[in-house]
Order: C-alpha cells, then sequence, then structure tokens
DNA sequence: TGTTTCAGTTGCAAAAGACAACCAGTTGCG
DNA sequence: CGCAACTGGTTGTCTTTTGCAACTGAAACA
C-alpha cells in the first residue's frame, strides 16, 4: 500500500511539474536567457554558456521538441542552425525574469550591466508581479488556496487548523488536510 | 585564449546564475511549493514528493543554508525538526507562480483543484506579470536592454543590427555584440 | 520495557553531466 | 577542382548526481 500518498499527492497537482520536466534540468534556464539575449546558433550557446556539446545538443534538441525553441536552417549559410524562441518560449519570460530578479536581490552584488528597460520610456522594469484578476499587486499575504467549487465564495467561518503547527500569515492555509477530511467523510 | 569568451559572458550577468544555485537543483521547487502549502516536516515532505530521503535531506539542508527555509525543532515533539519558509523563501513566490502558470497554460490539462486566489474576493489571481516602474503590464515586445549609463536616454538613433540574423520583433537586441564593440573601440 | 515514529546516514546501482576526440556536410579560397 | 576551416553534431570515457534500500539514534508511546 505505498501508493497510499498518490491521491494526496494529485490534490495539489499543478501545472508545477510540467514547467520543471522541461525548465528544471540544468541548463535549460541559461539557454532560455541566451535565447531572448539574442543568441541563435549552436556554436554562439557553446561559447556563451560555457556548456558541453552533448549536453547542449542535448538541451537544444529537447526544447525544440517541447516547442520552446524552433530549429530552422540558416538561409545565408547552410552549415548554419538556427534556434528561436517560439510564443510557448516567449511565455517563459516572467519566470526567467523573476528568478532573475530574486537571485539578483538576494545575491551578491552583480551590476547587471545591459538593464532591461521598457522601451518607451527606457526606465528599468518593476518587479515580476502577482496580479489579482482586476490588477491589484498582491503579496503572498493576501492569497489563499479554495475548492474549485467554492470560489467567489466569502467566507466568514473558521478555517481548519492544523493539527499540530499553526499556519504563519501568507502561508497558504493547507487544504489538502481539509479535501481528505472531505472524502472521508 | 579560450578564456576570451569569459569577458563577454560576464556582459550578460545577472541573478539568474546565482538563483539558479539553488533552485535550478531538481526538486528544490517542488519542495517550495510544498512549503507553501503548509508542508513543514520531513517525514510529510517525503511522502508528498515521492522524493528519496537522502536527496530531501541534503536539498532541505542546502535550502537553509541559502536562507530559504529554517530549520527549528518543533516544540511540541522534540523528535520533529519544522522547515518554514524565510522571507527570502517567501520571495521566490512570484517566480513558482509564473511557472506554475506557464506549466498550466501548455500542459495537458490539469484542473487545479485548490486554486489560488485573493482572499479578499476569493476569485483566482491574474497572471504573474512584468510590469514598467509606474505599473503598466508589458509583454516581451515591449522590453530592450540598454546600457547602464544609457538610462532614461531616449534614443533616435538607430539600433546596432545583427550581422547575420535579424532580430525577432520583442526579443532583446543583442547589445552583446554593441558592447563589444564599444569596448574595442 | 519494548515498539513505533522521526529525521536522518550509509552503501550500492543507475542516470545524468563534463571532457575530449571524432565525423559529416558546407563554405571560402587559391 | 582540392583542401583547410567551420558548424553542428555523435561517440566513448570518466565523474557527479540521483534513486533505492537498509540501518541508526533519539524521542515518544503503550
Amino acid at each position: 500500500m505505498k501508493d497510499l500518498r498518490e491521491p494526496l499527492r494529485e490534490l495539489i497537482e499543478c501545472g508545477l511539474p510540467q514547467a520543471l520536466e522541461v525548465m528544471g534540468e540544468r541548463w535549460s534556464f541559461m539557454i532560455l536567457r541566451a535565447s531572448f539575449n539574442g543568441v541563435h546558433h549552436f556554436e554562439e550557446f557553446l561559447s556563451e554558456l560555457g556548456i558541453a556539446r552533448n549536453i547542449l545538443s542535448n538541451r537544444l534538441a529537447k526544447l525544440v521538441e517541447h516547442d520552446i525553441l524552433k530549429r530552422e536552417p540558416c538561409p545565408d549559410d547552410r552549415r548554419k542552425v538556427e534556434y528561436r524562441l517560439t510564443p510557448k518560449g516567449f511565455d517563459l519570460l516572467p519566470a526567467m525574469l523573476s528568478l532573475r530578479q530574486w537571485g539578483q536581490k538576494y545575491g551578491v552584488e552583480v551590476e547587471e550591466n545591459p538593464v532591461i528597460v521598457d522601451e518607451i520610456d527606457r526606465l528599468p522594469i518593476g518587479p515580476v508581479s502577482i496580479l489579482s484578476h482586476d490588477g491589484r499587486t498582491l503579496t503572498h499575504e493576501d492569497l489563499c488556496m479554495v475548492n474549485r467549487e467554492d470560489l467567489g465564495k466569502r467566507v466568514d467561518g473558521t478555517v481548519a487548523e492544523d493539527n499540530c503547527c499553526k499556519r504563519e500569515p501568507g502561508e497558504f492555509p493547507r487544504l489538502i488536510d481539509g479535501v481528505e477530511l472531505k472524502r472521508a467523510g
């Protein structure tokens, strides 16, 4: 009965494992960053990242397979191959930038020299943010998790309490237990 | 002279490698997600994630070492240890959510059952977004990279062109080449 | 007191990554 | 044309990381 935990795990299933299947692998994000920076060719990635050839080959193939990059022969020079971001790849920009900003905030000082700016006013962008459906900026304190059926329902009742440890303010309530209770009952 | 590319690589140095040092390792993000969901104990992570004991031990130690989680003995039961998010850990929420939303958008359909909502109106949050300094939502098409010295300067001059391949709309201009030119000249 | 739980550690097999060498199509050049 | 150089790989070997199972030591429990 080692699979007992399986349904429990499924309850908090979300897009994260799927995202990590590709982007969780080493070098994937670095390759993506290079792509955003306009790197398109194998040897270019190679020298830019300092990655092993076979790993780069493998990673590029996987990114192409997952439709994050597209692979096309270069018209000018048929030896060359072009790797370019697909729309799906471009959609990873918020993830990459928020990671990057986090690293910047807490890492040792790095003076990010080419700065990412808003093209219009040429001023640095703000932090990548969690927004409510109507555009308010939310912090982790403003969030909680509810069951799909209870969307939009304002509840004034008490929140299910953890049996051992109290919930930190801003941490998602452990709905897992609540749901488990529902299923059992 | 194999180190010739080193200074080139440094030019686009940013927080990403630093972020990936911890969060790029396998399981780190899954452990983080569990933490956000209120998981605090070793055995809990173990059954929730289906990870090997030694790897979990190693990963938790590394997250603690990097001040993403804090490790404290449980007051109620001195066998137990509590792992809790630090402010630095909470700051990874945008990165985790944007990854998650991306996985959700492009992955096979998963009905994210505990839905993350705004606590106030209990409606699902919007997409994690890139904002300008004054709060406008930006897409990848609105961004570009400039040198630190040129911040705020509106330039009407032409943009440095790639020698081989044209830049896709929305892709960051390859300032690497431009900068290299400047340094050389 | 013996048993169970918790948070690990240790040893071993398997998978993934790094490094270097080799290879097949271009391409540029004399 | 003939040949060296370039590009984008592949293959083989070694090292590191991961996964699995068994074991440990301290605390709780019965």
